[in-house]
DNA sequence: AACCTTGTTGAACGATCGTACAACAAGGAG
DNA sequence: CTCCTTGTTGTACGATCGTTCAACAAGGTT
């Protein structure tokens, strides 16, 4: 527009930076370092890196964060949350019947945005540090019950419904459907051309199927 | 001794360091190398903690290896080849039938020195590079097909042997195999207190059991 | 319009990183 | 014993790391 180029004041100069409510940027933090994660794996993780995914200065993250660790823990609270809550909503919109419901969390399990080599970078990094970081390990431990326990729910709605008669250990059960999926997720990640995503889902509920039968 | 103390001859002072064949040396800091992954993690993957480790001072590593990634990629080809071995040699030392050699693989699997968080961490560093190390991308494939091969021929032998009528999918026995061998290794080195390794052997061979049943 | 709170900046610090390189010395050859 | 090869040492360098902190300024309050 003319007027406003020929306009004799000089441009507002726009601020050089936004000033946001700290739970906002904290959350833009957090979303910053897993980006950062996925994209560079272990040697992502600086301060300087991430602060400037976040496109903000370097000081920022120790004012919104005591040191690097809490943030990366808090960056592991919000990724496993995430990843929970993905599983809980795909398991809800599935059929309403125990095995429509496996059904949905397995296909959940081996589709995007989780059958991902991005995501397992982040998975990988959180594993390095869980041996020598109280804070990663408290994370752990905080989340990884909600994981089982929707796996073995699963399977206990599949078996009581479905065969009554056997006998099953259900702790093993579970356990068991657990590392195969684990499993099948990690070698899928490391080398996607070794078979589909769907013949992962069969093999899991082929798993579940051979559950009841006698040995 | 007297008189080897009253000599006036000086103390030969002995050597402040021993002259070492290249391949020697080469194997006492890829030895080096490893001890520090499974101690520091990540972390203990610096020159100068390596070489602290190997007795020896920061430059010689760049004498026998042209830079650090050299080193980790041979110390990485060095670790999966003595893994190999180790399942092979208890292959070999197993009842010469096809479910005792199985059986014998899966023991070596879940027990030490393989079942160990140390070992895990170990891993855990390679999986992080895979992505952007060439180095590591290339002894992955050099390695990788000798270890899947070696358990296919383990599940072709059993089903030969017992289950000849039934039509199995070879390919996706020895993948589903594999991913619940890794899944349940993976879980009881993080967790070891969720499960003993003989449970994860049975649920292994369990697996194997199912395998020429109908669905 | 002046003021204040506080989210934000960016330079600075000491530590540690991988690598290069000149000097040293162990140990066999002559 | 002297010489020579070369495995070995340790300092030095530039880069990058996490963290600190004084100064700045955005944006609501008075």
């Amino acid at each position: 527009m003319p007027v406003r180029a020929a306009d004799k004041t000089p441009a507002p100069a726009r601020p050089r930076f936004v000033r946001q409510l700290p739970e906002q940027r904290r959350l833009a933090l957090i979303a910053a370092t897993i980006e950062c994660l996925k994209r560079y794996g272990h040697e992502g993780l600086s301060i300087r890196t991430i602060s400037r995914q976040a496109g903000v200065s370097v000081g920022l993250i120790n004012h919104h964060f005591p040191n690097k660790d809490e943030l990366i823990a808090a960056a592991y609270r919000h990724f496993n949350g995430e990843l929970i809550a993905g599983f809980q909503t795909a398991v809800e919109r599935a059929p309403d019947t125990p095995r429509g419901r496996l059904h949905g969390f397995l296909v959940a399990m081996f589709s995007l945005p989780n059958l991902d080599q991005d995501v397992l970078a982040v998975w990988v990094v959180f594993w390095g540090m869980y041996r020598h970081s109280r804070l990663i390990q408290r994370v752990q431990r905080d989340t990884y019950q909600g994981h089982v326990q929707l796996i073995r729910g699963l399977i206990a709605a599949v078996l009581r419904e479905e065969r009554p008669l056997a006998r099953v250990d259900l702790r093993l059960a579970a356990i068991g459907l657990n590392a195969l999926m684990d499993g099948l997720w990690l070698e899928y990640c490391l080398e996607p051309g070794t078979f589909k995503p769907a013949e992962a889902v069969a093999l899991c509920e082929g798993w579940v199927e051979n559950l009841g039968r006698d040995d």
